[in-house]
DNA sequence: TTGTAAGCGTTATCAC
DNA sequence: GTGATAACGCTTACAA
């Protein structure tokens, strides 16, 4: 009672072999049921439980992912894993989490210590950007499965599983342009990261199909929270032409800005329309709504674990490479509705 | 290349023998500089990585812990875990996540499949409640180091990580009061969650402290959701006499319920004061902002985590059980401040 | 200081 | 249908 059960306790017991236990545990076809019956009993009877690490060694499987993302406590990544744990888990994985916590150091370390722990498969939302892949390359030669999310690089031998980020930020400028709007300043956060900017591009693209002149003071760069949200508005609000709207890459920059612009009781949207970026929950609870561009979390992390497993169970000699893209839902609320 | 590296591959390039590249690996004194040094220029040559879980399945320590948690994409879950993870992780420990979707059965299942994974501990926010305790105590026997937090249950060996919740249920309610709220409701969640009714007591006894008197009839038991808020607000506020504050329990119900009173233009916190539980992101950017009770989740997970390594540090024999409990501090915003 | 050999708990490949 | 044995990759007495 005090060690835990082995297959040889259970052999000992029924004066058979550990082989033997181990096909009737396994439901080896080759096995009499009566042998089957009394193992399956004594297993119960001594509170056995299979020791996954050893058959993990044996096997070369150990049945964990890890899942690699900047920060676990922000609404995107969490439902992401939940995606991610949900899809894999009646699969018999289990999820290894970890934070990079946006550090490139700690990335590698983090994703080398999870190749030493022999997971299946490595998901990531990388820190990473194009300036300096090339580091995280060298970590990646010949280990275990590796899938991008939200946050990716491209490599050719990776998959990689987005949302439509280009035509996100095209439908948020679109649907503005469409409300009415003349002068649509823009919140970007990160020229070197892929996904903002593609919802960049997609902003100016929404501007030249509707003829609205592009205008580079009000392209904003600035870091993802309140703080400096408030801020770019101010710098906004202040110029000779201030504009009369905002499409947002990130809903933390937006709501530093609505709360400016509420402070010197400019109307949203009345007179000022915003649409922001990730669809956060406290989106819909403001006042007003706030329009944001959804993405769908968790069905991205359903997703990224799917390509996982589709890689696993494929032949090991077909590389599958994949780049998913899942569309981005414009979800309009009031802070944006200026008809009606 | 095309297979991992093991130790063997090291010794037969440098014809020794397997246990002195693992001493020299391992930094162990009785080695001379000059293999020790040989056998980490060739590991990195052959770019050697340890398994893991060979060494996991030699020593019966696999470095991974297990948390369980309903949802992991609750703001105070993912925080938690956020905790769990900056406390662990430099020690050298994985953490493993899964969701119970509060449902036992799944609870149980997961509970054993991380026995099974050989996990050097579990972290448990439990759906059972007082009344089913004992079907999870079966799976618990003698298994590894157990430690409950937030919603625990108590056994005599097992360690427990809360906040304080009777204190911060008589915090918000005496601060209603001070504010000269004579009429206090309550939202509550589930009687037989201990946690719950800690918060609800100690709105009782706050009430009782200061001489108002209890009315069961502003006392609602209610799911956690904007919906059902709205529902019980709208109850409340129909009784003959309407109650002119609510202490509830989570953020969410009372959400709906501030939602519901600004549609039938009650105002707060002029004429109504509300506190929540839980300080959820949203409380402090609605209008008018949230007073809510801060459940501190990182530091929790935090204190989760050292609980759990003390534990595991300490000789076997001596079985250390603990009941942390976490103060809970009330943070007071505009919904619940009429002076000044 | 280094080598030998056993063992962690399984499963797979042979035999019989 | 069952038994013996080797192997997964590593660590650790015990010898030398």
């Amino acid at each position: 009672m005090s060690k835990k059960a082995t297959i040889y306790d259970i052999a000992k017991e029924l004066k058979i072999t550990a082989a033997t236990v181990s096909r009737a545990l396994n439901n080896n076809p080759k096995i009499s049921e009566k042998t089957r019956d009394l193992v399956l009993a004594t297993a119960e009877k001594l509170n056995y439980k299979q020791n996954r690490l050893a058959v993990a060694l044996k096997s070369g499987k150990s049945n964990n992912v890890g899942v690699v993302v900047p920060f676990i406590n922000k609404n995107f990544f969490a439902s992401v894993i939940r995606g991610i744990e949900e899809e894999l888990y009646p699969k018999g994985f289990h999820v290894i989490i970890s934070q990079t916590h946006e550090e490139n150091d700690r990335e590698k370390k983090i994703i080398q210590n999870l190749i030493n722990a022999q997971v299946d498969g490595i998901l990531v939302s990388t820190s990473f950007t194009n300036e300096n892949k090339n580091q995280l390359h060298q970590v990646l030669k010949k280990s275990s499965p590796f899938i991008f999310f939200d946050r990716v690089l491209h490599f050719d031998d990776i998959s990689t599983v987005t949302i439509d980020d280009y035509q996100g930020g095209f439908d948020a400028t679109e649907h503005l342009i469409n409300q009415g709007c003349k002068r649509i300043a823009h919140f970007n956060v990160n020229q070197n990261i892929e996904l903002y900017n593609n919802r960049f591009k997609g902003y100016k693209d929404a501007l030249s199909k509707h003829g609205v002149a592009y205008n580079s003071d009000y392209v904003i760069t600035l870091k993802s929270d309140m703080e400096a949200g408030k801020e770019a508005a101010e710098k906004l609000m202040n110029l000779p032409v201030p504009p009369d709207a905002i499409f947002s890459s990130t809903d933390n920059g937006l709501l530093g800005a609505v709360k400016y612009l509420q402070s010197i009781a400019v109307k949203i949207p009345e007179d000022f329309c915003v649409v922001g970026f990730s669809n956060e929950p406290f989106t819909q609870f403001l006042e007003p709504s706030i329009s944001s561009v959804d993405q769908s979390p968790v069905e991205m992390g359903k997703m990224a674990a799917k390509v996982f497993l589709e890689q696993i169970e494929s032949n090991q000699d077909v590389k599958i490479h994949k780049d998913v893209v899942l569309p981005a839902k414009l979800i309009i609320r009031k802070s944006s509705s200026k008809h009606k």
